[in-house]
RNA sequence: GGUGAGGUGGAUGAGUGGCUGAAAUCAGCAGUUUGCUAAACUGCCGUACGGGUUAAACUGUACCGAGGGUUCGAAUCCCUCCCUCACCGCCA
């Protein structure tokens, strides 16, 4: 969430920013600071009352030990109606902040100022392609095709356990979901990322602290019972782990193995073939903390990490810079790589890059001593590296011959072969 | 799940109603001493929201797991919840 103090020094540049991904304030921003005036009038006035009751206190104890009962007793009717006057006061203190912390958590992230305007995936602007267009064979299918024919995932057999979305993978299919993993965390971890395994579900603060709350309440598996959620990914539990903690080193990066549970409602059709969108999946994740100064060369090099894998997979890819209609909540600029699933002939989405600024941190309280030793938010950011699902799908698509799929060669130790064949 | 003991600042740990935002020690920071390192000594060493200031200084309030309550006054007493540890039960 944003910070009143910055929104109070930047009411312009804040409604115009917000207008970059079409958020309508509708006064919200003057709300906030008329609002904020208010707190601050209300709990000058709280203080103060509180200050005399803490001093009247004070004295009636002084009285009480040299044995001054009735002075004493006065004292106390006075502090009595001191507290008869605060009540009304601390009531409307705490009402009206509650009333600001409403607005604010709905208020999204400022896009940073490169974000280009615009209110649809088709607005977003193609920063780079990279990668070879793969050759495919003739008679060439799509993955859902290949699944079948070599054994590798079973969508029926998901489906009977649990319902539609969620994939059984075998044999060879289940060996590359682990030697992808098994890739793409030895690949961050020699980039420096330390590796964690973090918990799969999470309580309603670290829900909130990430943004996932209250924005995308709807969109998470919940456990009622405990009153525990499925993470959606694991910026979730990665990022909380530096929960309200003043971080004595940064930059901090994280990487972590997590599956993936979206309940994705409203998303039907023929987007959701096969691999497309499933409502659990894996990913590896990155995670950064940094200077705030710095975020944004974080931000060009993790692209250039997640770009690297994917051109170590031999895929065809692009990265796209979102326009602002097409951001996440949380986000101050995000760049998202496709990979080309040349069978289904169309881009897949394959990892999302984000720079969330303090948005995150403001929420988590995930802060560095700066110069003065004074605390300060820290930045946060992240990305996949990478979604398994539709890597998988174009791997297998756009590899594959008459009567075998390749695998790419960084994954041949993993892997233990080279080739799937029936 | 049951019983018992606990949850205090970066760490250890004192504190059972006012003199405690919190002793002491360690760690950390600054300095003095010192061939170097080490040691010794001195000072500093919580966060948030206000007021104040160019910035400080200074100052008000809140915070001792979370939330309520009792009281003129709560880290300290009471209630609820959460968590940790030990033992028992159950179980991968």
């Amino acid at each position: 969430m944003l910070q009143v103090a910055f929104i109070r020094q930047n009411v312009d540049l804040v409604k115009r920013r917000l207008a970059v991904r079409n958020f309508a304030e509708i006064g919200l921003i003057d709300s906030i600071i008329n609002l904020d005036d208010f707190r601050k009038k209300l709990q000058a006035e709280n203080d103060q009352i509180l200050s005399e009751v803490n001093s009247t206190s004070k004295e009636i104890g002084q009285l009480m030990a040299k044995g001054e009962k009735d002075k004493a007793n006065d004292m106390k009717k006075k502090v009595a109606d001191l507290k008869l006057s605060l009540q009304p006061i601390s009531d409307k203190l705490d009402e009206t902040e509650k009333q600001l912390m409403d607005i604010i958590v709905r208020i999204p992230n400022v896009p940073s100022e490169k974000v280009p305007p615009g209110k649809t995936p088709a607005d977003n602007i193609v920063v780079r392609e990279g990668g070879n267009k793969p050759n495919l064979p003739a008679g060439a299918v799509p993955h859902w095709d290949l699944a079948a024919k070599y054994n590798l995932i079973n969508f029926e057999l998901g489906n009977k356990i649990t319902g539609s979305g969620f994939p059984l993978y075998v044999n060879k299919g289940s060996k590359l979901q682990r030697a992808l993993i098994q890739y793409f965390l030895d690949y961050n971890t020699a980039a420096g990322y330390t590796e964690y395994l973090p918990p799969f579900m999470v309580n309603e603060q670290s829900a909130f602290g990430t943004g996932q709350l209250p924005d995308k309440e709807g969109q998470m598996y919940f456990v009622n019972e405990d009153k525990l959620y499925l993470i959606p990914t694991a910026e979730v539990p990665v990022t909380n782990i530096y929960r309200d903690e003043i971080v004595k080193e940064l930059p901090v990066k994280m990487t972590a193995y997590t599956p993936c549970f979206r309940r994705e409602a409203g998303s039907y059709g023929k987007d959701v073939r096969g691999l497309n969108r499933v409502h659990q999946f894996d990913k590896v994740e990155i995670v950064q903390l940094t200077h705030p100064a710095k975020s944004y060369d974080a931000l060009e090099e993790m692209v250039l990490h997640v770009e690297k894998l994917l051109n170590n997979l031999n895929l065809q890819y692009r990265i796209l810079k979102l326009c602002g209609g097409d951001m996440g909540f949380t986000s101050a600029l995000t760049y998202d790589f496709e990979v080309y699933s040349a069978a289904q002939q169309k881009w897949l989405e394959v990892s999302s890059v984000s720079n969330f600024e303090s948005f995150q941190t403001n929420r988590m309280k995930i802060r560095f001593r700066d110069e003065n030793g004074k605390p300060q938010l820290a930045h946060s950011l992240n990305g996949s590296s990478l979604a398994l699902p539709r890597i998988v799908a174009c791997l297998l698509e756009n590899n594959q011959t008459e009567n075998a799929i390749n695998i790419p060669e960084v994954l041949h130790k993993y892997f233990g072969s080279s080739q799937i064949k029936s």
